[in-house]
DNA sequence: TAAAAACTCGGGGTAAACACTTATTTTTTT
DNA sequence: AAAAAAATAAGTGTTTACCCCGAGTTTTTA
């Protein structure tokens, strides 16, 4: 019996890339192709896959909200996160979120394929190269963080996303209604949650989370 | 006469994508792919295409660099940048560079297949997506700034690229054993090319131009 | 309905960034 | 050799970020 695979995807390059080569080993299908979240969850009550390729940027919904709705919608699907993203944030928030795989977009065919059959026996898969250094950031979060790992809130991502927008924090405070104060504790909790020392650090997580640009 | 076609990339998806893609078509024909910058330039003297569909980001060389040597060594190569960054810096820096094509990654396959006849006959060719914030942006560009876009001297990227490493400037001024006030003066200046008010969006046109990350 | 998490706000201080300015030396270009 | 651009540096002052600390309120979760 074949694997059958749905892809998610909004680049039609990568779409087709990954069509034409799954489509070269025998024992795998490629169920469906989607090019945004919508006809993804609207296809899958119909047309259930083994494997979803999830992209994280689609133009509609996010891939960390769609992984979450179809890993508890569809506990059988095993969610491989398909990305650039080279981030530990992104890996813990999708492992979180559902998904027993994750791997580059750059990923080579033998890495794909590793992945697909490592997840197809509902094992988890995480790209080679990022293994390494996941691991320490696993093993991290076991001492300063709380627990659970760094999600944000709602809040904070808000203001992550004002900051990198260029607010100063007087100018979130007007915007939003609340004291400087406030805000302040919220940069420094998400200084605190994003390792960084600075503003700097905040703005290349807001970016490579999605939140701008 | 079939159009001959090199594509340089170092997603192994995209590649895959494109050659599909391509073949499909009766007129054009695939010559080679290249993974990286080395690979390109080493074959282009024995291979040369018509038409080089180029990345910019790449692992070794940057597409920028690419661009100019290419097109000053093979002037009849027509180059096409393909690239997932939507940002008016990096079109007008491609185009200065000697590329005549401009699309992005998530374009559509007829968007393609219409660059390439366009850059064919030596014509520019900018993803529709684009081309009108594009002219807007060109059309301010000839207002304010001094000439041919805001280069920046090498001395401001080296600073510009530590600041968005996080560090401070004392601590690039310890680095460089120059005087704070002198990276405070290139800060300055940065802020004024970059059109920016504080380190944040000095932080994104870092990397949008692929200065960091 | 407790407990936990998120959200709110404050005092007091240091370090860094930002904003205006000018100016000399060095390197590159013409 | 002259002109232009880049790199260096500084004076002076204001604003913002950063770093300790603590603590009450509201919302979510168990």
């Amino acid at each position: 019996m074949k694997i059958r695979i749905a892809i998610a995807d909004d680049h039609p390059l990568i779409l087709r890339g990954l069509q034409n080569l799954l489509n070269n080993h025998a024992d795998i299908e490629v169920s469906g192709i989607y090019e945004n979240g919508s006809d993804l969850l609207a296809s899958l009550a119909e047309n259930t896959p083994d494997i979803l390729l999830l992209d994280i940027q689609m133009p509609d919904k996010n891939g960390l909200e769609l992984a979450g709705i179809i890993s508890h919608q569809y506990p059988d699907i095993g969610i491989i996160a398909l990305t650039n993203l080279d981030n530990q944030f992104y890996i813990k928030s999708m492992l979180n979120q559902g998904a027993l795989g994750y791997i580059l977009k750059n990923s080579n065919e033998e890495t794909l394929i590793e992945a697909i059959k490592t997840v197809y026996n509902r094992e988890p898969y995480l790209e080679p190269a990022l293994r390494e250094r996941a691991w320490r950031t696993m093993v991290k979060a076991q001492h300063a963080p709380p627990e659970g790992g760094h999600s944000l809130t709602r809040r904070e991502k808000e203001i992550l996303q004002l900051i990198a927008k260029e607010y100063t924090s007087q100018e979130i405070a007007d915007k939003l209604f609340l004291s400087l104060r406030t805000i302040e504790t919220h940069r420094m909790n998400l200084m605190l949650k994003l390792g960084t020392k600075n503003m700097i650090g905040l703005v290349k997580a807001a970016i490579q989370m999605g939140l701008v640009e």
